[in-house]
RNA sequence: GCCGGGUUAGCUCAGUCGGUAGAGCGCUUCUCUUGUAAAGAAGUGGUCGUCGGUUCGAUUCCGACACCCGGCUCCA
């Protein structure tokens, strides 16, 4: 009996039933069949040993394809567990998946591991690659299966879910043998052991079982694998990149802002070059606000609890509220984690007409949430920040169009700061919601319509909407390629509920207006962190702090120095001269490793000729003799701000 | 909040098997007056995170707390 296959390019080719992968691959080529690790079969991954039994599109997995990592990662994890149970006796292991970049797995050896165990383990790893153990897949019942991994807990527990992303599902799952390992795994495998050339263990960890914080606390292991020893060079070079990149190192080196103990966790101060730099984006985005239709509002820092109740956040949220103060006798305070409130009361403080919405308030709000201790991260998660916030009151007829032109507004913000490849993501009704059915199905179609429109790529989070409307959330890559949550636009039904809002409509009937929450860089101290790790500090002109360094060659010129400072000062520029007594080399030195981007160098010919030596960064050479009057349209033209 | 690791000079870090500490950079001063990524010299600088315990003696050992780091969980 023969197959038909499909390849890739459209091709047919015959082969005799049960023909294995590995066979059809060294068919096509020698090199393709060294470099397979696995095949696609009708869309399902198979080992290469595995007879093929039917026909149909068929592909094989090269090692240098994300697919193909995944399985070398996955079979890495098998490896890794194998060294510790081999290690450690008694130890029980649970699961152990490829991720991006790399493999975990989840073990409990009644301790955690320390950086020496993580050594020993590796070496172990290595012993067990170079014996070129072959991967063998057996399939077994249930009955088999539990008999198998009989002191196993969380095995077991796997196999009585007959979880189908585990083992194959249904009256039978697979394990993989190696030796006498074994493991409970859908495949596929790598052929052996040996197939394995680069692999290094990361840090431990703890984590839940299941992921549930009121179950075992397991150690899991993290490790990565690449196909050859110069993929994972790379990549450890690529976490190098990013390490350089922190904006909390960065933060500190550029003098931007720091973490003061004295303060608490989570808790930022704005030296004064990371406060220029916020200012610049706050600048920004008062002024692009109010040139799209918003007005620009202010709002405490602290309400009446009571408020906190109307808005249900005290119901849903109220761990992640700082603590209420007692004040006036028996009235409770309360931080502010959001601003929505408070901007509900300016839309109520007058009677509304249909003919003011949609009314956009805006406000670059500062919240305070108490996160829990062990989420705090730099900028990025921060118990104090503001946010670029506004609510827009709006006709529930006016959605589709707000929605639109706000998504417009958000993509133009994003791309304005150096942004330029997006994802969102549309996060629709869960289980428990308010407002009505087709209030949500219109505010979903309406969302999906604004991206469609946009052209942006967008998956669905079915059921993941706050129980008050459905959102979009915008993601963004950064320069290496990591993505990050930043916009979000989010619909509501429920607050003008809770509140009682209401506007006056063209019948003098009152109707209940729709509020739209949105955040576009979310929160300024996150958004700065991005930054920060996107530019890995070298911002572009318009937002550097310090945007020239002024270097005078010896102390006499430092007079000439001061008068070119002042004609950049009056077009705007943010400049400084560096009068330390230092060499130039030091100074120069100095003004790159501070990112700024332009150095002027200004000696005798210079003072003479009314010129500067200019180097920009990015520029290979520097400029000699480069007239004041060129150099200030020059460098005028680098700054300007997008808009 | 949970698990693990950490906290020593402004920064990055070494060190003390319990007898109160060191480097590089920075900073200050002096010399040099410099032309495109580190001139030379001399200084300065630490309640060894905080509080308690053990000890003749604690920066070192133990405990609690604070803060940081890596994960987990969470993220209106």
């Amino acid at each position: 009996m023969t197959i038909q296959l499909i390849f890739p390019d459209g091709s047919v080719h015959e082969h005799e039933s049960g023909v294995s992968g590995f066979e059809v691959a060294a068919g096509i080529g020698a090199r393709l069949a060294k470099a397979a690790v696995a095949v696609r079969l009708d869309g399902e991954l198979l080992d290469l040993s595995r007879p093929l039994l039917h026909g149909g599109a068929f592909e094989v997995v090269t090692e240098t394809t994300d697919e193909g990592r995944h399985v070398i990662r996955h079979s890495a994890a098998h490896v890794m567990a194998q060294a510790v149970l081999d290690l450690f006796d008694g130890a029980t292991f649970a699961i152990g998946p490829a991720i991006t970049d790399g493999f975990y797995y989840d073990f409990n050896i009644g301790r955690p591991f320390d950086p020496d165990d993580l050594e020993q383990v590796e070496r172990r790893m290595a012993e067990i690659v170079e014996a070129d153990q072959p991967f063998e897949r057996e399939a077994c019942s249930i009955e088999e299966a539990l008999a198998l991994f009989v002191d196993q807990p969380y095995k077991t527990e796997i196999i009585q879910a007959v979880d189908d992303s585990e083992g194959a599902g249904g009256e039978s799952v697979s394990v993989y043998r190696n030796e006498d390992f074994v493991d409970l795994c859908r495949g596929p495998h790598l052929p052996s052991t040996g197939r394995l050339k680069a692999v290094k263990l990361l840090r431990s960890a703890g984590a839940y079982w299941r992921g549930d914080e009121t179950r075992d606390q397991l150690q899991r292991i993290y490790g990565t694998a690449w196909e050859s020893k110069q993929a994972l060079d790379d990549y450890l070079n690529r976490l190098e990149e990013a390490e350089r990149r922190d904006h909390r190192r960065l933060g500190n080196e550029l003098d931007l802002f720091s973490f003061p103990p004295e303060l608490g966790s989570g808790l930022a101060v704005w030296h004064p070059k990371g406060g220029l730099l916020r200012t610049i984006i706050e600048d920004y985005s008062r002024r692009t606000h109010l040139s799209h239709g918003y007005e620009i509002v202010a709002t405490p820092h602290v309400a009446k609890a009571q408020l906190w109740e109307t808005s249900g956040h005290l119901d849903f949220y109220a761990e992640g509220m700082y603590p209420g103060m007692m004040l006036d006798e028996q009235t409770e305070y309360r931080m502010k984690p959001m601003n929505c409130p408070f901007h509900i009361l300016i839309f109520k403080s007058n009677g509304r007409s249909y003919r003011e919405l949609p009314l956009r308030l805006f406000e670059l709000g500062t919240v305070y949430r108490y996160e829990r201790s062990g989420v705090v991260h730099g900028l990025l998660r921060a118990r104090g920040f503001t946010q670029d916030d506004s609510h827009i009151f709006a006709m529930e007829s006016q959605l589709g169009d707000e929605l639109q032109s706000l998504l417009d507004f958000t993509l133009m913000v994003l791309r304005d700061f150096g942004f330029d490849e997006f994802e969102a993501d549309i996060s629709t009704r869960p289980e428990k919601y308010v407002g009505q059915d087709d209030a949500w199905d219109k505010a979903e179609a309406a969302l999906q319509q604004a991206l469609e429109i946009a052209g942006l790529p967008f998956e669905i989070a079915e059921g993941e909407g706050a129980f008050y409307g459905p959102k979009i959330d915008v993601h963004v890559r950064d320069a290496i390629g990591r993505r990050w949550q930043l916009s979000t636009l989010q619909v509501d039904f429920g607050q003008p509920e809770n509140f009682d809002l209401l506007y006056a409509s063209a019948e003098n009937t009152r109707e209940r207006p729709v509020m739209i929450h949105r955040a576009l860089m979310g929160s300024i101290e996150r958004f700065v962190g991005i930054l920060v790790e996107h530019y890995a500090g070298a911002f572009p002109v318009w937002l550097s702090p310090v945007q020239a360094t002024i270097v005078p060659v010896a102390d006499r010129h430092i007079g000439y120095g001061r008068e070119v400072a002042a004609a950049m000062g009056e077009i705007g520029l943010r400049v400084e001269v560096d009068e330390a007594d230092d060499t130039v080399g030091e100074k120069i030195r100095r003004a790159i490793t501070h990112k700024t981007p332009s150095v002027l160098v200004v000696g005798d010919s210079d003072v003479e000729g009314g010129t500067v030596g200019l180097r920009l960064r990015g520029e290979e050479h520097e400029r000699r003799g480069v007239g004041i009057t060129a150099v200030l349209d020059e460098l005028k033209q680098m700054a300007a701000a997008p808009r």
